[in-house]
DNA sequence: AAGTAACTGGGCTTGTCAACCCATAAACTT
DNA sequence: AAGTTTATGGGTTGACAAGCCCAGTTACTT
């Protein structure tokens, strides 16, 4: 059976729609539900699509799953956001970006779209590892880069590591994100983000000394 | 029927210890494998009990998962912990206590026993979500006592926060479980933890101004 | 000695769900 | 016109697991 094992089946404008359809539909119960409590038939039935559309385009529950992990991923790596904050390469670009999670009812219900969804998935399914693994990767370095960028222009002293701020950032995120999901209350993801933004700015260039930039961030 | 009403069905020593037991095996069983890849006879195998034995002391799936919760946040909050750090009410106990989570093998495994477990349940099954509200309730407890104390004792300054304190050290600790296990590396969680102690230390009394006590702690 | 709790080891029902197969039809490409 | 992709809508199978019932035995307590 060579066909099973080619992945690279082209897909038509149409199916990669209806494929795209299947996912985001899939993503949002799963959000909400959980990956256990999400049948193939609930997917289905969402979606508005048949049967055999599922296995046409997921063969198995895996691949579907394996699908929607990469669209949160992106989704959380800011690929499709709308939101025009693009790179991270400025303080206040971060602060945003935290903004952009509070006082949302979504957070309190249901945490981090990636991080609830790969928590869930991680101990029941081995083989979803690599699938996670490079989502988290890829969500870093949207951090790494915008915080070496800060260092390089001089808006960060030469000691801050973005390496260590990232994973700073990344761990205060999905911590309040679990925080918050569990004791339906933002303060813990406010004062998680709060903190990792605090404790960036103890990595400014002291005032007086000599800085290659001027420094025009806020 | 008043019997099935009414918990407070008394066990003797001997019971007691069976369905610690039994909660135990479960624990164990679940933080490698997750809840829903657990199954009772999975438990009950394990255990080395009847059938019987486990629908005695858990009438459903529900309440051994309620009870592996509240152990799982006894050992969290430092219940029953065996190493001697009791009270976080100095800086380096805070230290120890990060220290304690590195190097361990299990954390790439299988990340925190009670956020991956809160985590996986949190959506599947929203009877469960006071008991864990009460479980991160207990551990933020016993963080904003000890950071209490140092901000009393002039450890730390007047206008370090307890609460905010105790949400960055909850979150930094959970985010990088989840990241460590996602990546299965311990950098991330070694980061986010040195993160928190390092803003920790920011909150220290200056040097050359008056404070109430002499600050011997490290 | 009575009563109750602790325990064994089955079996049975019911439900769920993933995976699979079938016949058929529209739409698009070349 | 031929071939492929996209689609519909059902049916079936097999596995697994939770909840439940039953017929007993052992051990502790009072």
């Amino acid at each position: 059976m060579p066909t099973t094992d080619v992945p690279a089946r082209r897909l038509t404008t149409k199916g990669e729609a209806t494929r795209a359809h299947i996912v985001r539909t899939a993503a949002e119960l799963i959000y909400v539900k959980g990956v256990q409590n999400t049948s193939n038939e609930d997917v289905r039935k969402a979606a508005g699509v048949s049967g055999s559309q599922l296995s046409h385009y997921f063969p198995d529950k895996r691949s579907m799953v394996r699908a929607v992990i990469a669209y949160r991923a992106d989704a959380l790596s800011g690929l499709h956001r709308e939101a025009p904050l693009g790179e991270l390469d400025r303080v206040a670009a971060l602060h945003t970006w935290a903004e952009s999670y509070l006082n949302r009812a979504d957070v309190l219900a249901g945490g981090c779209a990636f991080g609830s969804l790969v928590a869930e998935v991680m101990k029941s399914d081995l083989e979803l590892h690599d699938d996670i693994a490079e989502g988290f990767e890829r969500w870093r370095e949207m951090f790494r880069r915008g915080l070496t960028a800060m260092r390089d222009s001089g808006v960060l002293r030469r000691d801050a590591d973005p390496d260590r701020l990232a994973h700073v950032f990344m761990a205060a995120y999905q911590g309040g994100m679990l925080l918050a999901q569990g004791a339906r209350d933002e303060a813990p993801l406010r004062d998680a983000l709060n903190g990792a933004l605090d404790y960036l700015e103890t990595f400014r260039p002291r005032r007086g000394r000599a800085v290659t930039a001027p420094s025009s961030d806020r």
